[in-house]
DNA sequence: TTAAGCATTAAAGCGTACTTTAAGTCAAAC
DNA sequence: GTTTGACTTAAAGTACGCTTTAATGCTTAA
């Protein structure tokens, strides 16, 4: 049940060395060591983990997730404050959302151009060119 | 229809700084000048520069549009290198969309598991509990 | 004519999140 | 015994994309 940081290190594909980054940062309070001071994560470690690695991979600050945990540390009462932090990380990716979908429309687009210059030889529409062959 | 380095960057929502930024990489070659020597830009540029945000947006790198910009410049031959790196963008999109998916799935979790607390005073599953009160 | 407001350049600086390096301890394998 | 490999810490370095600074020049309105 209790793992080495290289354990975890390869269960959540993710390098020691930023693991015992977060802790020093103040993202993993309370990881318990054994007898000659080497961490020991147990499985709620490693979910607190992967969570924070899902947020950031989407774009949460570090400095948030320690937030989430300094208030948590302070207990229950600062969970509207917790959620403050959440729901506005969900504006956030509802903002990354419109943004992916405007990307998917352009690459689509720019990807069609080509696809009718290399197959039918067309004439490329004059305003969807952008940066096809020449500049002008 | 010739516009002012600060009436692009006002139309784009884009400091002029960035701008001649990004025609010093190279992202912008052909950028026509006054008798001055002060940047002219046309349709053509903002639509470009429109086009390059988007895509840095969803995290293509500066040196990747550079990449599309030389390429482009030495003409259709090169369109086959250009879908490839549009197609290579494409795959990371989807990439976003699936962590994007995850992430509103866990923030959802997290901000029910909130509610739980708060209103009804629930025992919440202990699984999901993570970081909520204290860390054990 | 002088100050405001726009432009130019090159270069240095900054924020974020790691990542790498350096220097050292410890325990088991050979 | 000594080498190997995993661990420890603190600190310096890196990558990226701007952003800011500094020094300067042109043009127009007061």
């Amino acid at each position: 049940m209790p793992f080495s940081i290289k354990e975890a290190s390869e269960m959540l594909g993710c390098p020691a060395h930023t693991i015992r980054y977060y802790e020093k940062e103040g993202l993993l309070p309370n990881i318990a060591r054994d007898e000659h001071g080497n961490r020991i994560f147990e499985q709620k470690d490693l979910d607190w983990i992967k969570l924070m690695t899902c947020f950031r991979r989407t774009g949460m600050k570090v400095a948030a997730l320690k937030q989430i945990v300094d208030l948590a540390l302070q207990g229950e009462s600062t969970i509207p404050q917790r959620k403050a932090i959440l729901e506005e990380h969900q504006q956030e990716l509802h903002r990354q959302q419109l943004e992916l979908n405007e990307a998917f429309h352009a690459v689509n687009q720019k990807l069609s151009i080509y696809d009718g210059i290399q197959k039918g030889n067309l004439a490329p529409d004059r305003d969807l060119r952008m940066d096809e062959g020449k500049f002008h």
